[in-house]
DNA sequence: AAAATTCATCAATCTATATTGATATATTAT
DNA sequence: ATAATATATCAATATAGATTGATGAATTTT
């Protein structure tokens, strides 16, 4: 158990990390099937490089995961991650 | 029971008010006992003008009330509507 | 009524980060 | 080996919104 501070701080991170409109977007897409790159672009009408870049901190984040297939890398959620942070923020507000 | 679209941007709206660092520290503040404007500055150490600025985003939120005591006025949270936002996340996550 | 205190508001600036454009890397197909 | 496809990365720019500085409005005190 981490002490008041870092708690604080890991949940605004997180809420940041969540908060952005299109990562937001992303995760919802993401909450059900596995997507690679290029099906999350034409969903969500995004550039492919942007796509990546939101992947990314999402996935430094720890919120998503890969798996390549080929030559695609197909990305998923983990909704339990998720709800952790969330009970995180609901128990320190 | 609002559409998936609304609800979505309701979430963002709400996870962008929160995300914040000083709001994020605001609603800590306040989770337990009101404060005036002048305490939450000493507390958190801001300058007047950028908390009565926060203070009003969280307002019009809907996340905090006030009330007039003579010159002051108190601010409160009220953390059930915290929560029921939380709870709006968690589904669509 | 004047001064002091408390808070709100507005415009200007600063900052963090989202987006874009160009390019690199890796895998598969021919 | 070359071309094609899919994704990542990096630098440059754009943008949203946080912060600051100055001022105004309201209430209380003297």
């Amino acid at each position: 158990m981490k002490n008041k501070k870092e708690n604080i701080n890991l949940s605004i991170d997180f809420l940041k990390t969540i908060s952005e409109r299109n990562r937001f977007r992303i995760l919802y897409l993401l909450r059900e099937n596995k997507r690679c790159v290029g099906e999350i672009c034409r969903e969500l009408d995004l550039p492919q490089n942007l796509v990546s870049h939101h992947l990314k901190v999402l996935k430094d984040f720890g919120l998503i995961s890969s798996e390549q297939e080929g030559v695609r890398i197909f990305y998923k959620t983990n909704p339990k991650i998720i709800k952790k942070y969330l009970k995180l923020v609901d128990k320190i507000l």
